[in-house]
DNA sequence: AACATCAAATGACTTTCAGTCATAAATTAT
DNA sequence: ATAATTTATGACTGAAAGTCATTTGATGTT
């Protein structure tokens, strides 16, 4: 028992990388075959492992999956952050977060299926709590990242309503999410029944909620900039 | 064979009624245990029939699923039929329409959560085309409600934007779906975490996305309407 | 009434898959 | 070299969806 503490350490980085490793695999195999379809034997030969031994690192599917949603929070965390960053104007910064969520959607969709599972009440319930927690420490950390900005708009006297930043938040990001989901699972039943394009939905919906939650003052200011955004016709 | 012709007709109207009689069996197994918990055996067990019955009125269980999601869609269909019938001015039957989305979400909450299910892309798979098929009927039927009333605002120079009748549907629609699986699912989280009352953010939403979208004319003419929605602070 | 035909119902069986656990392999400590 | 401990394995269990050969029962025929 010379160096013991070296080799604690080395263990538990194997461990992480290990953890990791069967993230990858599982990450692929969820994407391929969604959720429901995928198996942990599929997941155990996509990572060369047995079965037994993903449950050593993880409790349940549920965890594993939730393993892979929390990459897909970080992603999106990250390109709110560096957009945001970026930014100084407060009404370009909001328009940069609608268009920013838009681009997770369009280039990272598998994740943000992933993001929409978890929605649904059937799971929550094999999921263990330390990974719950850890799932709530990431989407804390990319929440407050929209509710700064938008408190910034509120200190500024750009935003106002009758609700307080983080409902504001929740306000924005409800109608964005669900026109995505739309987008993503029913796009050409609309686009077939009615002649509707879902993404001009979402472009004109994001800015009639934004103008809906700004001061007139504000709305003036940025009228060229708003105006920008809107679809060509009409 | 005298008398065939009525002989057919009772097993016809015998056939319908064993369907309902499983489908009233799933729905209270469903809406006990969830979607992914309810089991064929229970659902059987309930509806006093064996499982292979089952299988001889259904193909899947994610037929019979919808069965239940059809008559989620029948009661609300119902419920906005009732509401526009007996309101003659737009903007108050538009109002009236969100508040009856919201009151089939809570004293319905269980079909609420069915027709919610439906949007996961889990699903989908092993439905069998004739069951999609009678979905979409009730569905295009109440949709239709909707974007007439909507439409009729629109023609009355009431409503206004750069969408078109159905699109503006989606849009009101979208918002308020997504902050009513909020609050089923996620209401505590955002009351403890920060002071949140999601019911008030949909309240105030519901009145933000209808006036975004109305003439200012409309606007001054219904604003004591309007604010009357308001809640109290602020 | 006795028999034939057809439809409806059954439940034992198959398959698939999440999760377990006794055993084996590998690694570390003595 | 050997013991102790950690890590990995895959055969096994249980649960549940879906199937199908067989039985039950109803209708029609002689």
């Amino acid at each position: 028992m010379v160096s013991n503490l070296g080799i604690q350490e080395r263990k538990e980085r194997e461990k992480e990388h290990r953890r990791e490793e069967i993230v990858d695999a599982a990450q692929k195999v969820f994407f391929d075959k969604g959720l429901q379809a995928a198996t942990m034997d599929e997941i155990a030969e996509t990572a060369e492992l047995s079965k037994g031994t993903l449950y050593i690192y993880y409790k349940s599917k549920e965890d594993v999956y939730l393993a892979v949603v929390m990459r897909g929070l970080q992603i999106l965390h990250d390109m709110f952050e560096s957009r945001i960053r970026s930014e100084g104007q407060v009404v370009k910064a909001m328009i940069g977060l609608q268009e920013t969520y838009y681009e997770f959607f369009k280039t990272h969709r598998n994740h943000f299926r992933m993001l929409h599972y978890l929605q649904t009440p059937q799971f929550h319930r094999q999921v263990s709590d330390e990974m719950k927690q850890s799932c709530a420490v990431v989407n804390k950390k990319m929440w407050d990242l929209v509710i700064a900005l938008i408190q910034r708009g509120i200190d500024e006297s750009i935003l106002v309503s009758h609700l307080n930043a983080a409902e504001l938040g929740i306000f924005l990001w409800s109608g964005a999410t669900q026109l995505m989901i739309r987008i993503d699972t029913e796009s050409e039943r609309w686009q077939m029944g009615m002649k509707i394009d879902l993404e001009r939905v979402l472009r004109v919906s994001n800015l009639l909620m934004l103008e809906s939650i700004m001061t007139p003052d504000a709305r003036r200011d940025n009228e060229p900039l708003l105006h920008e955004i809107l679809p060509r016709n009409s």
